[in-house]
DNA sequence: TTGAAAGCGCTACCAT
DNA sequence: ATGGTAGCGCTTTCAA
């Protein structure tokens, strides 16, 4: 059996009582018997049960993180940050991958509950109503973080959508573009994507002559900005630059733009939105708009280790600032 | 306060330790009484504290993951099949990365011992002679991951390394390949980089007339891949295939070849080595080795899990199969 | 089938 | 400054 705090107090010939303090340094204790007492731990190689500390603190130092799958590198690293500001407060993550089942995100919110976790942390990427309920009954801490849909009703972390694909727009067009295809993923109520697409109409709309060209892809993953680029290529031979609402659709059309050699940037110019870690590795590198996802879990984490501590909290959304990484894939039109 | 065991029994007219069984289903309870326990814990939503369970119990179901960094694609993935394995015996991920920080690998191991996990894997990717005491001390279930170095002290789950460059390089020289360079990352002692240079040695030295060329690249990532490849470019003009013993490398070549207009794999194929995610969204995708990642990581918590519940296990280095993932970046010599 | 009570390892309060 | 002890929320004997 593992050595408890009784054997080191046996040990040491003191009380429990006093040994508690010594581990916790909670109260004054003599330096003769702190002394001894320090010996008789590093002698047995005690370690104090933080299960049996928990169960009467109440405080666990876990902090539950529900993901949709870690194999998204933005997931990855929205869990660095998150992990690493957790750490710096003593907080240990709690991991827990959904792949997209609503009804897990229920369900490990239960479990996290009921290990104790003193704050919880959802990623999700679709909407869930039931979320609502369960977190009114655990009251606790909790920031739910959503790259896909909008959210008034839970704390969250986000950066300005509209002004990102504002800019973005501009930027092409202060690039020379005049035919500019914007792709969305979809038109679901309460998306990003409705927002993402206003700051491209917006843009369009204060220049002259200018025309919205949108297209919709299945969703929004490689495949389906492969697929797309298809359609733009067939459809519209004016075109001369792809700005995809995700990454994932530019590293599509990237693709599908390099099988079928159409020279980027040269005859196209690409841009995307998030900066996944692959829109810097993939030849030509992706002009995009950063999404700071490592800030991001950094600071949902922060605010949940705020609330903890009763430290007073900002306000429910919490805006991020982005940047426009300029790279290889667009460029002027001559 | 959160309701508990007592309010339950209170409010059902009953002993905590019948709501206990019925809780646990560990010892027969009339019908009726079942009955009116289920409810009240329905109605005031009452949700076990399993803190104090595994006090007493001694069974945290967690288990210990300690990584480098989850931005590595191929840590994701052992991580994905660590977990989902995991959940499937109820088995929760408590998750702490190093970032390389060996000191940390120690420290997590104990916090993780002092949380109570009942298992711990560790993912490193340089070798650390410290663990060989923590681990000992603890004596708990224990599964050691390393991608770079072998290691005969802990259980582990790897693939067979020099039977799998061995085979792709047979596999480039029967594409027609004469002159095939390899690119090491280290010469460092225990390094599976010297075994993966010997697979490579054998299938050459099995082919009259053929010679070794090797190179070594300064690390192991896609920069170092970068600057080799200038390197093998401006020094022999003969070669048409390189051969990377990691995918980070390949990747750099890629980019390299790529950005200095030399096609591949019209006049250069590129292999790698594990099958990082990033490997087959590359264009041109990479002909490589699989790692089976997901795999590695769910046969190794299946393999704590065995130990924690006291089933035998097998032998302390599992071999998983691997295979040679052929794609566009090798071609057949014209 | 049920209940009482001990005890898991620890902290925190109350004495001394 | 130190020790005794109640109690955190639960499981698990032991009796009844």
């Amino acid at each position: 059996m593992t050595a408890t705090i009784k054997d080191v107090a046996k040990m040491a010939g003191v009380s429990i009582s006093t040994v508690s303090r010594v581990i916790n340094n909670s109260k004054p204790v003599s330096p003769e018997i702190r002394q001894k007492v320090l010996e008789v731990i590093n002698e047995i190689g005690y370690k104090p049960n933080e299960v049996a500390r928990t169960l009467v603190t109440k405080k666990s130092f876990l902090i539950g993180v529900i993901v949709t799958d870690l194999g998204d590198t933005y997931i990855a690293q929205l869990v660095r940050g998150i992990e690493e500001v957790g750490k710096m407060y003593d907080y240990d993550i709690l991991l827990c991958s959904t792949y997209g089942d609503k009804a897990a995100e229920i369900k490990y919110m239960q479990i996290l509950s009921r290990k104790q976790a003193e704050g919880i942390i959802l990623i999700s990427d679709s909407l869930n109503k039931e979320i609502d309920n369960q977190i009114k009954d655990f009251k606790m801490p909790f920031v739910y973080l959503n790259r896909y849909f909008s959210n008034e009703d839970f704390p969250t972390v986000t950066i300005d959508s509209l002004e990102a694909t504002y800019e973005m727009t501009n930027y092409l067009i202060s690039l020379g573009h005049e035919n500019i295809a914007y792709v969305s993923s979809s038109e679901e109520e309460n998306s990003l994507e409705m927002i993402k697409l206003e700051g491209y109409k917006k843009a369009i709309s204060e220049n002259e002559g200018y025309e919205e060209k949108i297209y919709y892809a299945k969703g929004r993953n490689i495949d389906d900005g492969y697929e797309i680029c298809k359609d733009i290529i067939s459809s519209n031979d004016e075109i001369t630059a792809i700005f995809c609402s995700h990454d994932e659709l530019s590293i599509g059309v990237l693709s599908y733009l390099h099988d079928n050699n159409i020279k980027v940037p040269d005859q196209m110019s690409v841009a995307g939105y998030g900066d996944i870690k692959t829109a810097s590795i993939f030849r030509p590198r992706l002009t995009t708009i950063k999404e700071p996802f490592y800030d991001i879990g950094a600071v949902a984490i922060r605010r949940i280790i705020k609330e903890i501590k009763k430290e007073k909290v900002d306000k429910d959304t919490i805006i991020l600032p982005f940047q426009i990484q300029k790279r290889e894939s667009c460029a002027k039109i001559l």
